[in-house]
DNA sequence: CGTTGCGTTGAATAAGGTCAAATAGAGTGG
DNA sequence: CCACTCTATTTGACCTTATTCAACGCAACG
């Protein structure tokens, strides 16, 4: 990176968690104002990463988890063999990079599926921050763990509905995430491929793309590409409830 | 067991982490003999768990980790709708019960498939603990992330494995962790049923029975019961290759 | 022994995958 | 701005895999 003379302090200032409008959602969820500043001093680095390009691969040394600002991630697993598992997608406020922690290599890849935007967080030094500030040890135990239960509910997904309710469940818990995110919770822009939703669902892109026209001749959904619009959340959420 | 006349105090000697025969598998790996002793202090309380009994069920409050000291477990995931997701099986220097830390309550049941004891490891205890002891933080964010990166693991297995490598994968990864705990990599005892085993690998139980059948009929395996013998690693290696 | 739960096996069926062709958009360079 | 290219998507026909349904065997246990 290019040492370019930038006003660094203005930078600087409107990159800390306490101005973050994505606070509520991050890593700095539920801390005081004062722990907050704490947090402030750990995270100072910024990084961008272009659509396509991976934010870190499987193999890579672990130094830091990451939580992505702006922008949209997958991370994929791939086998020797060329097989290639999407295990999650990612939105601002989400932490990704904790697979790295336990051997000190990633396991996985992240790559950007548009022009993003992350803040780097050491992972030593929040080892250590956390040590002084327990809010933040507990908010960051809390982080681990929802993604141990986001597995949980994937494994589900995966191991016990059929096509048609997986790709419910996923649409539905798009819809969620985006209003979380102030975002409308009928019409989003899908930033992965239909080979992608397939990949993370278990399903092959041509199952995928008959299940978007199905829902769509249902009234349950309006499809355009990746443009989608949800009709029907009710009739989405019945159909979860029909595989057992 | 009968309750005998016996010195207390050696049993309590006994059962802490520092004289624990499974210390190199669980939390305690790695730490320096003294950072053990500290965790001797926190892990006071033992449990027993009967077969069929849950050590925690989905909703439970969350207050403590457990490290399975004897016995089996599984995981599981309940929808409303009745069906059940098996999220994992569990052995002797496994740590479970991380999934309660996001919410303060369990995400989903731990169930003994036999007899079983589990170490109580309290957790506001351990983060205390662990802000004192570097060793044990590391240790602790390890063995979470490790979780994490197994369940990728069954991602991939689920979402873009065929039955029968499902099943090979399966058995390898059992064989390999049995020999970590120096039993036989080649000759066990399955504590699962047939039906949980497929819930597991998202597989109706009569598919799993086939495949037993088919990998003896292959001479990959003896099967006899939930007594598996291991007649050919390389062949069920072979299997894992062949999905693509 | 009879019961009960677990496991095996067979035949029919359905769900999703594979292969192939057509179409639609997005981006590129003239 | 338009033609061209490349990739993503849709759709149809056919096929494979795993599921479903059903019957039967086996072992443990009271």
């Amino acid at each position: 990176m290019k040492a370019t003379v930038v006003p660094i302090n203005v930078v600087q200032l409107k990159s800390v968690c306490s101005s973050c409008s994505l606070r509520e959602l991050c890593l700095p969820m539920g801390l005081s104002p004062k722990e907050v500043e704490r947090l402030d001093q750990l995270i100072y680095a910024r990084r961008k990463v272009k659509r396509g390009e991976g934010l870190y691969r499987a193999g890579d040394a672990f130094s830091a988890i990451y939580a992505v600002r702006t922008g949209f991630f997958k991370s994929n697993v791939i086998l020797e063999d060329g097989r290639d598992q999407v295990t999650g997608f990612h939105m601002p406020g989400e932490i990704i990079g904790m697979d790295g922690i336990g051997t000190d290599h990633h396991s996985c890849n992240a790559i950007a599926l548009e022009d993003s935007d992350v803040c780097v967080i050491p992972f030593s030094r929040l080892e250590e921050i956390s040590n002084e500030v327990r809010g933040l040890q507990r908010q960051f135990h809390k982080v681990m763990s929802r993604e141990i239960v986001r597995d949980q509910g994937v494994m589900m997904l995966l191991g016990s509905m059929r096509a048609e309710e997986r790709l419910a469940a996923f649409l539905l818990n798009l819809s969620q995430r985006f209003v979380i995110r102030g975002y409308s919770p009928s019409e989003f822009h899908l930033r992965m491929t239909r080979e992608e939703i397939g990949s993370f669902l278990g399903l092959k892109l041509e199952t995928v793309s008959r299940l978007f026209s199905k829902f769509q001749e249902e009234s349950l959904i309006g499809v355009q590409q990746k443009h989608i619009r949800i009709l029907d959340t009710a009739g989405l959420k019945k159909i979860l409830g029909q595989g057992g």
